[in-house]
RNA sequence: GCCGGGGUGGCCGAACGGUUCAGGCGGCAGCCUGCAGAGCUGCUCUAUGUGGGUUCAACUCCCAUCCCCGGCUCCA
């Protein structure tokens, strides 16, 4: 049974889409003012594996990701540089796409812009003006007020009277109502520049709640199976746009909500200021493996903080390669058949790992699943018990939980460069004649090239340094 | 202040009332190998922040206490 801990009601709850085999899934995405950083990415994989998963239990996934495009970050940040919005914009929409595909993160169905559905957005602040839940402020600006939607609160908990009052609002403002009440549309200022619609409610720009409430709707419907992101959205991204919606259809917005935990840096919360702040291309600079990146970023679990160590980077890549070499070796297992030990072996270790993921997406203990069955498949090859035909059976089992997980890749044998051949085959021979010392010194000139060579009983086999 | 999540062996990280306390990484040793690599086996590993309590039995429940992390208006 598939069940996922909904932070609505705070418990694990069993998953019921709303049309049988069916998800209609929307993910909160990139800001895209700035290069997305590793924490951001872990909310995106874990996405990814969620994703996944429903697609490994037969489910049709409808997924919509949004692309923030204009906002406070995105405006500042365009005109600190003197490059037009959606030129700069699309440069990070470039390189989140670049990364997300380095991570083999799978596409959504839907990547909206906020910038594309103004129309969209207006028509939903105009309802909402209609019904009395929005007011408009001196300066243009349209509110939404809180206190008008009864369910206020119950997606984070918070109660509105212990809100502390942020630093950001200004206290000799007397443009809202209620402190807390929070934009549906900013009047334009001089600090937006030319980054403005004229439209039937005012010159000025969408809040950034508003994006997701239209997108949600407009591509998935008025209620949709699961909602995510990442925790620091529950308050008050996801609450304000329970606020919206509901206002609007009188009806459940989302019926799962799932939330991703933050990833820290050597213990510490990741900020630019720490120096401790990176993206996916400083990693792979760094000459990190993204399958590592990746590995490192799923085998924690979801709702668990991470905490990111380059030694812990590094443990990834190791246990990476383990997974890769027994694929390898799997190519090149020709003993006798091990017959029903192995198929038994199989077949409770697909259900162990398939009952893990069910439960919340319990990566870590299906993980485990996999490894017992690598350790013991090893053990059987070693004492010549797999078949040809069985270690194909095996690979494919792999290849089956590398859907969910995405950090295996297909086994693909290169050709190696002639000189480098020719390198092998020369060793080969000082070794036929025991002439170690030529054997050893060629070995370890590949290995300063990068290849490992590995002798085994069916003759020499090589590989790439990781 | 209010509201959440945590503290498990050298490191990472499951289990959440009960068989030997998953799994990964690292280290050491053995088997194998001309040597190495890979793989396997064993050890490191009679761990659960601290102090009480409940129970036949607690990492798991209760109370207290210390520490860490997060949310509290635009940060995934």
């Amino acid at each position: 049974m598939l069940r996922f801990f909904n932070t609505l009601t705070r418990k694990k709850m069993k998953f019921v889409p709303i049309e049988k085999g069916k998800v209609k899934m929307y993910t909160c995405g990139p800001t895209v003012y700035d290069y997305a950083h590793i924490g951001n990415f872990r909310t995106y994989v874990f996405q990814d594996i969620l994703r996944r998963w429903l697609e490994y239990r037969g489910y049709k996934v409808t997924q919509v990701m949004n692309l923030t495009d204009v906002d406070d970050r995105t405006i500042n940040a365009s005109r600190q540089q003197g490059i037009p919005l959606n030129q700069h914009t699309q440069r990070y929409i470039d390189a989140f796409f670049d990364h997300m595909q380095r991570l083999n993160i799978q596409k959504a169905e839907h990547y909206p812009r906020a910038t594309q559905h103004i129309p969209e957005m207006v028509a939903l602040v105009k309802k909402l003006l209609e019904k009395g839940y929005a007011y408009k402020a001196e300066d243009g600006s349209i509110y939404y007020n809180i206190r008008k939607f009864k369910g206020y609160g119950k997606l984070s908990k918070v109660k509105l009277k212990q809100l502390k009052i942020g630093a950001r609002v200004k206290v000799d403002s007397y443009e809202k109502e209620q402190a807390w009440d929070f934009a549906l549309w900013k009047a334009w200022d001089q600090n937006d520049g030319d980054v403005y619609w004229e439209t039937e409610i005012g010159k000025g720009r969408p809040g950034w709640h508003l994006e997701c409430s239209v997108m949600s709707m407009k591509y998935l419907g008025e209620t949709i199976d699961i909602h995510s992101g990442g925790v620091d959205l529950i308050f008050p991204h996801h609450e304000n746009e329970i606020a919206q919606s509901e206002a609007l259809t009188g009806k459940k917005f989302v019926n799962y909500w799932l939330h991703s935990e933050h990833l820290m840096v050597e213990g510490e919360r990741m900020a630019k200021s720490l120096g401790n702040y990176y993206t996916v291309k400083d990693l792979l600079d760094k000459g990190y493996h993204p399958n590592a990146i990746r590995f490192l970023l799923l085998s924690t679990h979801y709702r668990q903080q991470l905490n990111f160590t380059f030694e812990g980077l590094k443990a990834a890549e190791n246990t990476v390669e383990r997974l890769t070499l027994f694929l390898n070796r799997l190519s090149e297992a020709d003993g006798k058949p091990a017959g029903q030990e192995l198929r038994t072996l199989m077949k409770q270790t697909k259900k162990t790992f398939e009952a893990a993921m069910d439960d919340d997406l319990n990566i870590t203990a299906a993980l485990a699943a996999v490894f017992d069955f690598v350790r013991d498949v090893n053990r059987m090859i070693d004492q010549g018990k797999v078949s040809k035909k069985e270690a194909k059976a095996v690979y494919d089992l792999m290849m089956n939980f590398d859907k969910v997980l995405g950090v295996m890749g297909k086994v693909e044998k290169k050709a190696l460069p002639k000189d480098i051949e020719a390198l092998v085959q020369k060793r080969e021979e000082a070794r036929k004649a025991k002439n170690w010392k030529t054997a050893d010194a060629i070995r370890q000139q590949l290995y300063a090239m990068g290849i490992i060579l590995e002798d085994t009983k069916n003759g020499v086999r090589w590989r790439q340094k990781a």
